[in-house]
DNA sequence: ATACTAATATCA
DNA sequence: GATATTAGTATG
């Protein structure tokens, strides 16, 4: 008899030690016997006779890990704090059926022409092992895209193509289609199992070669890896909200050195963290030059000026599209003078009104105020904390204007494909005239027609507890002004009333990260310091507030991590329970590692890298 | 995670 | 005192 050390799969359980006749390798997939029910699970290694009783492992499956799927799950385990079958379980593992001939080095694999700069840009990529392509929308990323992964497949290797949201774009699964057939499949969480089962199929045998989708595509098990594709990578619905609280733009990084495999980020937009860390590839000349007039005013709500710019569009017969922020559940103090927001002095980051206590507290530190009446930084009064919703704006606008249909663009709305599309049929045909909507319009949308696009609440984005704030704001204006004038010369009319910081930058994204680099260093957030948050959540409030408590009398002990704040969550309470956090601050990743390891335990969820604050 | 057990609340 | 609900714990 034999024993082994095993992980069950889609659990928190701790390793466990099975016995089998059998000699089995680590990675393979069995299934044994937990309680009353049968698990499937993972072996990890054989072990000495322990000295329990040990019951025995009931089948060997058809299916195993790979060492690097074991590998990069290690990792993800101890730097995200998840349990080892938690990180496993994102994997899907390896069949050991025979891989049957597979085709190798096709030849005839349809490509595309690229201009100049493309060509110049794809062959600096395939000179780098990571590298960030820089390019502003229209300038033509997808084609190098589709060369690249062309190229993968004359070499007989595959490649992954990670994209934020893919269930709402069908735009690109159409566009790869026409190159790559049935070479390429999309792949969501959401697939059914059969289709999930026929893609899998489709790897074994050889027919797929390029699998695009989010986050979970990175765990699809290809062989011969040659090439991870991250497009918009600057898009936050690349960090897991659930365990393991993974960042997929990141495990593909790893990933990617781990397997030998390129890594190329892309984005119009990059994020100030890898345009530091990573090689940059510029795509400056814009693939079709458009005419863009910016042009900037204050006010905080859908006002005269915003009505007779989106009528006089509507009565030259052409489109508009106007972003508001998404439903947000704070509240914050901004000027309407200067379009500043009132912040922390100790974190920079927007302090949040807590009208029924009358008080202003930072969500990072929890340092707390009297409410102020005065700008703190021109001395305007009164402060303004009122905000917009989507339906509210429709409504408004349907009223003042004769004859305008408003199309709600958001996740209230947009549910699923099939309203996707309607709703863009509906724009494309002229039955509607606005297309209106949150951080969605954002995303990979193109809408060929529109010649005004209206940008409201960046004041608000600004003054969000987040330290990316202005990083937010600012992607979020060059993303939606990439929306429109693709066909023709079009108008962008910015609502905000610190125009001078917006204008400053509307021509050039890139010196807006420069600049936003020296502030993220002098403010000591990332990447030049690691972040992590601690999230306590208890259905009792004093539990709670004493397991933070107990906590932060352990994370004392190491004094190379500085607690930045802690105390009751920005959301107080979500599905019944108290929410308090910790938000830590340290040098280097191992520090604060060895000390999150130290303090962990099931009471507590830790987060690396936060995105999120709330 | 989940089954099982101990502890505590609820009710006639 | 019996039963329902909840909290705690060990799982090989």
């Amino acid at each position: 008899m034999k024993y082994y050390e095993i992980a069950l799969l889609k659990s928190s359980v701790p390793t466990l030690t099975y016995a089998s006749v059998e000699t089995l390798e680590s990675g393979q997939m069995v299934s044994v016997p937990l309680k009353s029910t049968i698990k499937d699970a993972v072996v990890l290694r054989a072990v000495e006779k322990p000295t329990f009783e040990t019951t025995e492992i009931d089948t060997v499956l058809q299916s195993y890990y790979s060492n690097e799927q074991m590998q990069i799950a290690k990792f993800i385990s101890e730097y995200y704090f998840s349990s080892f079958s938690e990180a496993l379980s994102l994997f899907l593992p390896f069949s050991q059926e025979k891989i049957k001939n597979k085709e190798f080095g096709m030849r005839n694999q349809k490509s595309v022409e690229l201009t100049p700069f493309q060509q110049n840009a794809y062959e600096h990529i395939l000179k780098k092992d990571i590298s960030l392509l820089f390019g502003v929308t229209g300038s033509g990323k997808t084609e190098i895209f589709i060369s690249l992964f062309a190229k993968m497949i004359e070499e007989g290797k595959s490649s992954i193509f990670l994209m934020p949201e893919i269930s709402l774009t069908p735009q690109m699964e159409k566009r790869l289609k026409v190159y790559f057939g049935d070479k390429v499949a999309m792949w969501h969480s959401k697939l059914t199992k059969k289709k999930k089962e026929s893609i899998h199929e489709g790897i074994k045998s050889g027919t797929i070669q390029i699998i695009a989708g989010a986050r979970s595509a990175l765990f699809v098990p290809l062989e011969n890896l040659g090439l991870i594709v991250v497009d918009e990578e600057h898009d936050d619905s690349y960090k897991a909200m659930t365990r393991p609280r993974y960042h997929a733009r990141d495990v593909a990084v790893l990933t990617g050195k781990r397997l030998g495999a390129k890594v190329l980020l892309a984005s119009a937009t990059p994020s100030a963290s890898s345009y530091y860390k990573y090689d940059v590839v510029k795509l400056t000349r814009p693939y079709i030059k458009v005419k863009k007039t910016y042009s900037f005013c204050s006010g905080n709500s859908i006002d005269n000026t915003l009505l007779t710019a989106l009528e006089t569009n509507y009565r030259k017969r052409e489109q508009s599209l106007l972003f508001l922020p998404t439903r947000g559940n704070f509240k914050y103090l901004y000027c309407q003078a200067c379009g500043k927001t009132h912040l922390c002095p100790y974190c920079s980051v927007g302090m949040a009104l807590h009208r029924k206590r009358k008080h202003l507290k930072c969500h990072y530190c929890n340092f707390t105020e009297r409410i102020v009446e005065r700008c703190t930084q021109c001395g305007h009064i009164p402060l303004t904390s009122e905000r917009i919703g989507t339906q509210e704006a429709i409504e408004i606008i349907e009223e003042a204007i004769e004859g305008i249909k408003v199309e709600q663009f958001d996740k209230d709305s947009i549910t699923t494909v099939k309203r996707l599309k309607e709703a863009l049929g509906r724009f494309e045909s002229g039955e509607s005239h606005v297309l209106l909507g949150t951080q969605m319009l954002s995303k990979g949308h193109d809408y060929a027609n529109i010649t005004l696009s209206i940008i409201t609440g960046l004041d608000y984005i600004m003054g969000l507890a987040d330290y990316r704030a202005r990083e937010r704001a600012m992607s979020l204006l060059f993303q939606i002004a990439g929306r429109s004038g693709r066909a023709k010369e079009a108008k962008v009319i910015v609502q905000t009333a610190d125009d001078e910081f917006f204008r400053s930058y509307a021509d050039d994204y890139e010196r807006f990260i420069i600049d936003e680099l020296a502030f993220l260093e002098s403010a000591d957030y990332p990447p030049f310091v690691r972040l992590a948050r601690i999230l306590v959540s208890h259905k009792d409030e004093s539990k709670a507030a004493k397991i933070t408590l107990d906590t932060m009398t352990k994370l004392k002990a190491f004094e190379e991590i500085e607690i930045v704040g802690s105390g009751k969550a920005p959301i107080e309470r979500v599905a019944n329970k108290f929410r308090f956090h910790i938000l830590l601050r340290a040098k280097n990743r191992v520090v604060l590692l060895k000390a999150l390891h130290a303090v962990d335990c099931r009471e507590i969820e830790i987060d690396m890298d936060p995105v999120e604050f709330s």
